[in-house]
DNA sequence: TTGTATGCGTTATCAG
DNA sequence: CTGATAACGCATACAA
């Protein structure tokens, strides 16, 4: 009877029985399974006990060498709203590089408050990660930078920034939120408003930065009954619509920080009898491949959302060799499709 | 110097160290810090011992442990198109249930291909996983079943099906088809078309099978011409739409077996000036939140993501444990909404 | 190049 | 209940 109660497993063989198989000794066949360098041929002998190895089915156990040696080949990610399309893009990304780099992810995806995050850091960290990524909403929480210093591990902020003391690989939001808001400036908008997100969230507070550099520099005043913050899903699309509609003096164009809150504002323009974009200009965030086939496609920000993936996981890997990870600002792109319409 | 290069880190103390410091050994350190069982009170000693290690920060060493115990808490998951929204809730219904029962998770996302997955099954079998969840579309190729029978570890198939002898936990695609097919004929429409998926991805096929299921008990012969094989994204339900929007006798009513490829379909008819869903009756498949707040909500088939997570993660510890696991099929239910009318 | 010995941090077994 | 010891599987410093 084996460890989990199943019947027949073939037992995956460990070094120390090829060694006996094979007659020599097991740090010989460790020595002899290591890749050999780069324009040296591997000696006959080697290639004896590589065979063996293949054909007894060997398979290195990652958790003993990682006791050995201190690294695990694993990048630990804490990743919140997964399921939403924007993140679980930027996931498969990470996944996508580390694994290319021989590396493996382990997952934590807390729910969007401070101490499940923190929680998922311990014990990504209790696990050896070599490395951590988190994409938390809560980044400058004190409580939080305590953690990530504490075990030495190379700590990057990934979409997200916190405190100017963790490196950060973002979008640009706030040039997002900026040339969303001009485009509608240009078109004769003049009350805009802003359906703005979570307000702990920096992706988000960062969009509406750009949509007041964009007010401001236009010389418009910025009202504050405009900014409306709400959660980052269809609902709070519809909540913040609703907010922004009912206003007595309603704004003629709405900005929503990311699309699926856009999509949410649709659904109110239509409850409404408002036609996009004649009587009401939306603009969105992220350019999700759906928004671009409505019936009225949506005008947004394209957010390089695998980019960044792949820019962090570059970043990370070059700080857990030792060198010094530096910041990066990837750009963005305004799209602009018939959703917006001058007034 | 440490391993990494940096500088000063406070180094996560070991159970020997809090041993030396409190004057007694290694493995009395080991077991008081283990809960003590219920109903019992830990005694003084055990306190202090806590207190002490509490006070250095001990952190346990997952890694050494799994070693010893020959369990790491890890599941491996193998989630090709993690991006996709659907796949992407799956995935944080997993994450969550396994934390709940004190699982980490180590993700694969590979490639749509049949190498790449086994790859991905490999490696996280080489680090020791406790369990496995799949969900591969290539569940029924032969290599597959090899491999994942291999090291003997509790494997279970989640969102597909491929060959009976993997246990699996599914939605109900097959009544999913149907029920959308038969909504669909009820209204009238007596030539309908499907964007059928991917051939080789099992949930698109039992929708499809499903489709087949109405049309038959309809008395409706099935016209292969209306069948068109695409992928799951929005291209391919533009593909898909265009075919049969192309044919010399154009279906009715489309049914999309996942709502990204519908909205696909809602961009073509939207650019051959086709009224959803006066001149074209459409369905989807997955109830993603976005399509009950466009123009036209889309009538769809609402298929419990979350709940196949939750369940799978359930089946898949009572397997660790030495139980058996067994095959799940979980209920969907049929959403109509403004996108399907009578002809 | 090969073998020997040691240790990574933990837990299980055994004797006291 | 505690301490000592061994072992999990591997990698490496050192000696041969």
């Amino acid at each position: 009877m084996t460890r989990h109660g199943e019947s027949a497993r073939t037992p995956v063989p460990t070094l120390k029985e090829i060694a006996d198989v094979a007659g020599v000794h097991a740090s010989t066949v460790s020595r002899a399974l290591r890749p050999t360098r780069p324009g040296r041929e591997p000696s006959a002998e080697v290639r004896r006990i590589r065979a063996l190895a293949d054909e007894m089915g060997y398979r290195p156990n990652f958790i003993a060498a990682g006791l050995r040696t201190q690294r695990t080949r694993t990048i630990g990610v804490v990743i919140p709203r997964l399921a939403d399309g924007v993140i679980a893009s930027l996931c498969q990304a990470i996944e996508a590089t580390a694994t290319a780099a021989g590396y493996q992810i382990l997952i934590a995806t807390p729910p969007d408050e401070v101490e499940p995050q923190l929680r998922s850091i311990d014990l990504l960290q209790d696990r050896q990660v070599d490395g951590l990524l988190i994409t938390s909403l809560h980044l400058g929480h004190p409580e939080m930078l305590a953690r990530m210093r504490a075990s030495g591990v190379p700590t990057l902020a990934v979409n997200r920034t916190g405190n100017d003391s963790i490196t950060a690989v973002t979008a640009d939001d706030r040039t997002g939120g900026r040339l969303a808001t001009e485009h509608l400036l240009e078109l004769g908008h003049r009350r805009i408003g802003i359906i703005a997100g979570p307000r702990h969230a920096s992706t988000a507070w960062r969009r509406t930065l750009g949509y007041r550099d964009a007010l401001t520099r236009a010389g418009i005043p910025v009202d504050d009954q405009l900014i409306v913050h709400t959660d980052f899903e269809v609902e709070g699309g519809i909540a913040g619509a609703n907010l922004l509609l009912d206003l007595p003096e309603p704004p003629t164009a709405i900005f929503a920080v990311n699309d699926t809150a856009a999509v949410g504002a649709l659904g109110v323009a239509r409850d409404r009898g408002l036609r996009i974009p004649d009587d009401l200009s939306l603009v969105g965030y992220n350019d999700i491949p759906l928004v671009g086939q409505l019936p009225v496609p949506l005008t947004t920000v394209r957010s390089p959302a695998a980019e960044v993936g792949v820019s962090a996981v570059e970043q990370l890997l070059l700080g857990m060799s030792g060198g010094e990870m530096s910041a990066r600002t990837l750009p963005v792109e305004l799209i602009v499709r018939g959703s917006t319409t001058g007034r």
